[in-house]
DNA sequence: GAAGATTGATCGATCAATCTTT
DNA sequence: AAAGATTGATCGATCAATCTTC
């Protein structure tokens, strides 16, 4: 009962510094690599699968839905980042371009988000968070 | 123990954990209130600060770009939600349709956020998250 | 016909340039 | 001149409808 009236002050809380530090961040990235943050979250995600993705297992993985995906994988593809292949769905893989791009990008990534997130946490906290992430994303409602 | 390489790999679970949450809590407050989320956003804030605000604290207070809050306030006073006044810098207050809206909203906003997130997290995971929020919006990097 | 994917239209976010007020 | 705010253009996100493949 003690938690209710402040419920949506911690969720405002919650919502505001993720915008911050994600900003502070993405900024750095895209300053360096003239990449949009969909760009780098598309292609660190693909990095981290081995360079190969079913396009509904990418998108399970980002949280992001359909629509969104297709679109901005047809503009990654446009721009030589990534290919697309049919077949039982449609497999999505970085190209040469991406493959050098994100290898390019990720120490300036690390970098910035050791300085912003965290370098800003102890030990603890970063098990305790982790402990939370992984409560908010159980099943069960 | 060693949080060695998996920085990156926090920083996107804390990414992906914050777009689903938010994706569940705003669904259901949108379908039940034809807001968007950044409506409620800038609703919640303003009626939490009693009605009015300068826009410069508002926008701080959300850690939005003055650009972006130019315009979504121009399409809220359009919709008649709010009102803007000149002078030493520009005020902007809830007008009576939007102070009806979020009374009318914050039930559905207080439910959503506590089935989605705060159930799933415990007394102790909550003081751990408030801290953690705290440090990373301290200064000094 | 159901799941996955795409398309086109509309709305929101971002960037660069400009205007306003002190 | 500097801080705060606005505008217009462009890019990204979302919604509804459609198409593809099994």
């Amino acid at each position: 009962m003690s938690t209710r009236a402040s419920g949506v002050e911690l969720w405002s809380t919650w919502k505001r510094t993720h915008e911050v530090i994600r900003a502070l961040v993405v900024n750095e990235v895209t300053a360096a690599a003239g990449l949009s943050e969909p760009d780098m979250t598309v292609l660190v995600r693909l990095h981290e699968a081995g360079g190969t993705l079913r396009q509904s297992e990418l998108g399970a993985a980002m949280g992001w839905d359909r629509t969104r995906l297709s679109h901005q994988v047809t503009r990654m593809e446009k721009r030589g980042l990534l290919t697309r292949r049919r077949g039982d769905g449609v497999t999505v893989a970085l190209a040469a371009a991406g493959r050098e791009t994100i290898q390019a990008v990720l120490p300036t990534l690390g970098d910035a988000v050791r300085r912003h997130f965290l370098d800003k946490l102890g030990e603890s906290d970063l098990d305790a968070l982790r402990v939370i992430l992984d409560r908010l994303t159980r099943e069960g409602s």
